[in-house]
DNA sequence: TCTGGGGTCCTAGGACCC
DNA sequence: TCTGGGGTCCTAGGACCC
């Protein structure tokens, strides 16, 4: 049997830890750019607050009703969940943590399954005071599915619920209910294409889904949906991957909080992220040979523009230096004027451990000025520095930094391009300056 | 006149997830 | 005015091999 843990409205939870005079209040939480809704408080959703909705589109809405609208804040939440997961890690043996919010484990070999569970959530919410949903299935699939059948409760109200957090459905007629009473597009694994293919060809809920002739699925939408089936059935197709790979690649862009126009203030943004993504392929201990860097315009400019390249490197390199010398260079050949771009990224992959390095008998042309021999030094000792003083304490230079102090025309959109977020709350627990103050009266 | 069979590897694009 | 960020996996098609 499998197990998956999912915290409730995670984001809107970590808010109001630290906030609790949102408990009750509607709630919501912004992705980045203060762009999109991504966490909604049940109250908000009871008022028709749709996930994924832009912020602009709903500014009325959310004033009328005197909902809270919080920035994100993805240092506290990453903290928040690190500390859910090891509580998880330490009850259980093989836990795959599935998302910053989720987690599949497994419960064999256990015998009082749901009591576990709820004694599980029970301390989570002790802990750290985050409310869990716990589900428990066959399948990973029917995991997803039993979760949702907890938060929406007052739904399934025949369904007989022993705990308010944990569920397994049991008896057969009531899973044939639950999946008949599951949309298509409410299963795991079915997005918007796969649900009108799926429903053009009379597939409505869960139920059909998991009627459908699996060599048929295969044939038309491939190996994974035939999973999906499967897994509905109760088939287990996908494990518990308890031991996580290592990464295959590493992304860091954002949108700007105000579009750019000029190369200067594209290439300030760029270095900032591309040191980012080294950072994190150093965290992973990794080499990368090839290196992305892309840029566009908003898909909503009518103007549109989009482009990406890609260069490969003889010998895999750790070295940010080398990797900002790439990077620079991609993004002058991708550049266009009469463009106002909102967005630029790069993407670090093809990736390996020092040991299997594959050494190079040319001498790679970019490198030339780059010692080789000390790179690997330098780069541990930027993360010692920065570990100590703090990110950013220590950074790349370019010559853009010289046309920030000069007050250039383009000067303006040099500090322009930093993310919007005016509803950021402290970082509580991440952040020396931010932890909350606590006064105590002498009596 | 007639032109095979069986592979591998790489890449781009699509679909999905949270 | 304003529409997120970071991933994975699969598939089809092209290029190549003997």
């Amino acid at each position: 049997m499998i197990a998956l843990l999912d915290c409730n409205n995670f984001y809107v939870s970590c808010e109001r830890l630290f906030n609790p005079k949102l408990v009750g209040k509607p709630v919501v939480v912004l992705s980045n750019n203060d762009g999109c809704i991504i966490s909604r408080s049940d109250e908000a959703k009871n008022i028709g607050i749709k996930m994924g909705e832009p912020l602009f589109k709903i500014k009325d809405k959310l004033t009328n009703n005197k909902v809270v609208v919080c920035s994100s804040n993805y240092s506290v939440y990453g903290d928040i969940s690190n500390r859910i997961m090891n509580i998880l890690k330490n009850n259980f043996d093989k836990v795959e943590i599935y998302s910053i919010d989720e987690a599949f484990f497994s419960l064999d070999k256990l015998n009082n399954k749901e009591e576990e569970c709820v004694d599980l959530a029970n301390k989570i919410l002790k802990w750290t005071g985050i409310p869990v949903s716990i589900g428990i299935a066959k399948t990973k699939t029917l995991a997803k599915i039993t979760n949702r059948v907890i938060k929406k409760k007052n739904i399934y109200s025949k369904l007989d619920f022993h705990s308010s957090n944990v569920l397994e459905i049991r008896r057969k007629e009531d899973l044939e209910y639950v999946l008949k009473t599951t949309d298509v597009e409410d299963v795991w694994g079915v997005g918007k294409k796969l649900s009108i293919f799926l429903k053009d060809n009379n597939v409505k809920n869960a139920f059909n889904l998991k009627e459908c002739n699996e060599s048929f699925i295969r044939k038309k939408k491939g190996v994974i949906l035939e999973r999906t089936v499967l897994e509905l059935r109760g088939v287990l197709c996908n494990q518990i991957e308890d031991v996580l790979p290592d990464k295959k690649s590493i992304c860091v862009s954002r949108s700007f909080g105000r579009k750019l126009r000029y190369y200067d203030s594209l290439r300030s943004a760029l270095i900032v992220y591309v040191q980012k993504a080294a950072s994190k392929m150093r965290m992973s201990n990794l080499f990368c040979r090839t290196i992305t860097i892309f840029l566009k315009t908003s898909r909503y400019e009518s103007n549109l523009y989009k482009n990406s390249k890609t260069y490969t490197l003889i010998e895999p390199t750790i070295d940010l230096r080398l990797i900002w010398k790439v990077s620079d260079k991609l993004l002058k050949e991708i550049y266009k004027e009469s463009f106002i771009y909102s967005k630029v990224g790069v993407i670090l992959s093809d990736f390996c451990k020092k040991e299997s390095i594959q050494m190079s008998l040319i001498d790679e042309k970019l490198n030339n000025d780059i010692s080789k021999k000390n790179g690997v030094k330098i780069m541990k000792l930027i993360d010692i520095i920065n570990n100590r003083f703090g990110y950013g304490k220590i950074k790349l230079s370019s010559d853009c930094d010289k046309n920030f102090f000069s007050k250039e025309k383009n000067s303006n959109e040099e500090i322009s391009w930093q993310m919007k977020s005016e509803y950021r709350s402290p970082c509580y627990t991440t952040s020396w300056d931010d932890i909350p103050k606590v006064k105590v009266k002498n009596e």
